[in-house]
DNA sequence: AAATCGGGGAT
DNA sequence: ATCCCAGATTT
């Protein structure tokens, strides 16, 4: 039996003429005339899309869905690149780690699965980067499998769909379960994309557009009269704030002091300019006693960052320096291939506050 | 189970 | 200011 009751089954047919009439036109996705001919998207696109829409907005990860296609158009092209390419093209996206494990997984794929995906959850959530929501992404998108496609969105189309009072994210379990007893065994992949319109579009995390969801007649927080109260949440606590500096040393030549980060942690393998730790200052210790080598440094502002899990305030130091005067970690980059770095926008952000003009557009 | 890991848009 | 976004990985 597909569903475990004919009003599941009910659900399921509204979601699906509902996402008929509705669907957004994506650069990875198939629109639904296609798609109920049984033509899928490729595995390489949903892969790539979906990686990089991980806690990122639609908006924001289309000009990079399409950077990528242009750079790297299969999988074994992205197999192939450079790491370093791969970081530039990413900067701006944020958590670096997926950029890296992206990288990873096409080698996987590449090297050990002659260069195409698994076509199932299991072997997908083996590959780097892959969780549970991914793979089951990936499976029904590009593989039409039958699988719990469960996000942000579909948590809260769920939780109010069926008035879950278990706060998050205890009570994933029991909505994987109730997205797999809505799943079809026909067109898995557009259930699971129309869910996730329907949390995006209609159930809003504020002011749900109720009387327009297909959803409206079975939902029980709208009988309930409160659907923007689900899902319930455990509290989160508040930001810490961190304080440090950050160092532009500028040649006579308008190149600027670069060197690269750490391969693992926090902007994992990206670039920076020098500075201090982030941490709260001990006392009596000043920003300039950190400087990471002997010049004439000015003091010219600080800039404010906001991280995922603190609050970050950089007092911004420049200086003219020559190159032999710095130490043998880094690189001098020219001002106008600045933009072409793997710098992070708090990178970028410390450079501007340095050098106003560094990322605008070249005047003729 | 809790912490770590970016950035930006909506409200 | 706060929330949240097609979450994964490490501790």
């Amino acid at each position: 039996m597909m569903h475990d009751t004919a009003k599941a089954a009910d659900a399921t047919f509204l979601l699906l003429d509902w996402y008929d009439r509705h669907h957004r036109d994506l650069p990875w996705r198939v629109a639904p005339p296609m798609a109920r001919k049984g033509v899928v998207a490729d595995p390489y696109h949903v892969w790539l899309s979906e990686v990089m829409l991980q806690q990122t907005t639609v908006q924001a990860v289309k000009a990079y869905f399409n950077k990528f296609l242009m750079l790297w158009p299969t999988v074994i092209d992205l197999a192939e690149a450079n790491i370093e390419d791969v970081m530039k093209a990413w900067a701006g996206l944020g958590y670096y780690a997926r950029a890296r494990n992206l990288k990873k997984c096409a080698e996987a794929v590449a090297g050990e699965h002659g260069g195409r995906f698994p076509d199932n959850e299991e072997g997908l959530k083996a590959l780097p980067g892959i969780g549970d929501y991914t793979a089951a992404a990936v499976a029904a998108i590009a593989f039409n499998r039958r699988s719990a496609v469960l996000d942000g969105n579909v948590e809260r189309v769920i939780s109010r769909l069926y008035a879950i009072e278990t706060p998050l994210p205890a009570a994933k379990s029991e909505m994987r379960a109730r997205v797999l007893d809505l799943t079809p065994e026909d067109r898995p992949g557009d259930f699971a994309q129309a869910m996730m319109d329907l949390g995006a579009t209609i159930c809003t995390p504020k002011r749900p557009a109720c009387s327009l969801c297909p959803f409206r007649a079975s939902c029980l927080a709208l009988a309930m009269a409160d659907p923007e109260t689900f899902p319930r949440k455990a509290e989160k606590k508040q930001k810490p704030l961190r304080l440090g500096a950050a160092f532009v040393a500028i040649d006579r030549s308008n190149a600027v002091y670069l060197q690269k980060r750490a391969d693992t942690g926090l902007l994992g393998g990206m670039t920076e300019v020098p500075g201090t730790g982030w941490t709260a200052r001990r006392d009596g210790e000043t920003s300039i006693d950190a400087q990471p080598f002997a010049a004439s440094w000015e003091p010219c502002g600080t800039i404010t960052h906001v991280f995922t899990h603190f609050e970050l305030r950089l007092s911004v130091y420049r200086a003219n320096v020559q190159r032999a005067e710095t130490g043998a970690n880094g690189w001098w980059e020219p001002i106008a291939s600045l933009k072409a770095q793997a710098l992070p926008t708090v990178m970028k952000k410390a450079i501007a506050q340095a050098i106003p003009h560094a990322f605008k557009a070249e005047r003729i």
